[in-house]
DNA sequence: ACCTGAACACCGTTCAAGT
DNA sequence: ACCTGAACACCGTTCAAGT
């Protein structure tokens, strides 16, 4: 597997003009720990404006709306989940194309569960403009690996199903799993189901494994 | 299984007083049709009460907040998702304990699918106050039902496992597929996963059953 | 008992004016 | 080129006053 894409190299900082050095990066990171202290429904334009130090109408010469603020949040965040998943990846060299998935999962498992906020922001919907923004491109480029890995396993004998509308589904379903796993765990659900382990990231990364060798030949 | 209990029956109207006859439930109603047109974020108690036809301040004679406004739809939500659940645990009449764990996920799957606002609702944490509700108790009672059917089939001898920790996390596995297939059919992934069926009801019980025929013996 | 309507402290967003 | 600060049309919430 070739590494994913990521968005475009880091421009360099806009130097001057702001006394801060870089005003946007400022407001990104004022956004991200709002998220984190009161909550995405209560991060507000004006407040991060006052935590970066600048006047209410500011952060407007950078983002046209406070969806914008948050959407630019999002592809940070993908940013990272990206780096993630290229990193588990890269230490599946030469293993096999379930195995390859199942590297998929485990960095996105691995991004989900060290930047919660982060994670809550790509998938909150409707609080960012998903289809106006290169999310949807770059998500679509993780959606079509994972397809085509479940699918390249199928081919390589290494599923139990033979059915070739087996993989797709499959595809989904791991999909849907990974998902699933981190919302429930991010909302603090684990303790309530009896999982109390130490370390979140094993006992979600077992669940996955329990997954994939389920439907391993 | 017995069916999960339900919240207290429907109390009579309360009578006059308001010309419309009962505002509480019309505010519930506006709600829903606001979060239907606008969405979640865009709901105002202000239009809310418009749309019922009161001035600003009437809804909080009924709700004391916002929050308390939501939290009162997701309540009703939960209403009709054990009902559904109920519908499907009825259905299965006899059969083995990992059949009423699927009807479980069958339930599931038709109120999200029916009802999607509700669905938002309950599952945007954030915009409701789940921990001070009956929310807490009434999903824990969902919850304690799909890990006693889990670990019931697991004593029936059911499931291709045999280590005793794998039934709650086949409890945990299964009900974070459900959750993760219904947050991604309404947020409208199928078609680009290459699931284009007709029904998507149907497509999901579909790969539930994948779940559980893996796990089965 | 329930609703109105003014009031307060907030918002997102715009825009002329400053530097 | 970038930021300020006033302005506008909104919010959630409170509360005296009406019926």
């Amino acid at each position: 597997m070739p590494p994913l894409r990521n968005s475009s190299p880091t421009k360099p900082a806009a130097r001057r003009g702001y006394h801060h050095g870089n005003l946007r990066q400022a407001l990104l990171d004022a956004a991200v720990s709002l998220i984190e202290t009161k909550g995405l429904d209560q991060v507000s334009v004006r407040e991060v404006a006052k935590i970066a130090g600048v006047s209410p109408g500011a952060p407007f010469r950078h983002f046209p709306s406070r969806t914008a603020l948050l959407t630019a949040v999002a592809e940070q965040a993908t940013d990272r989940l990206i780096v993630e998943i290229n990193k588990a990846l890269a230490a599946t060299e030469g293993e096999n194309s379930l195995m390859q998935y199942r590297a998929i999962g485990i960095g996105f498992f691995r991004w989900a569960i060290t930047n919660p906020v982060h994670f809550q922001v790509i998938s909150t919907r409707t609080a960012i403009d998903f289809e106006g923004s290169s999310l949807v491109h770059r998500n679509g480029e993780i959606r079509a690996a994972m397809v085509r890995l479940m699918s390249d396993a199928q081919t390589e004998g290494l599923l139990r199903n033979t059915d070739a509308s087996d993989a797709a589904r499959h595809a989904v379903a791991g999909r849907a799993l990974a998902y699933g796993l981190a919302r429930m765990y991010i909302d603090g659900q684990f303790p309530s189901w009896g999982l109390r382990g130490a370390d979140p990231l094993e006992e979600v990364i077992g669940m996955f494994d329990l997954f994939i060798s389920s439907i391993a030949v």
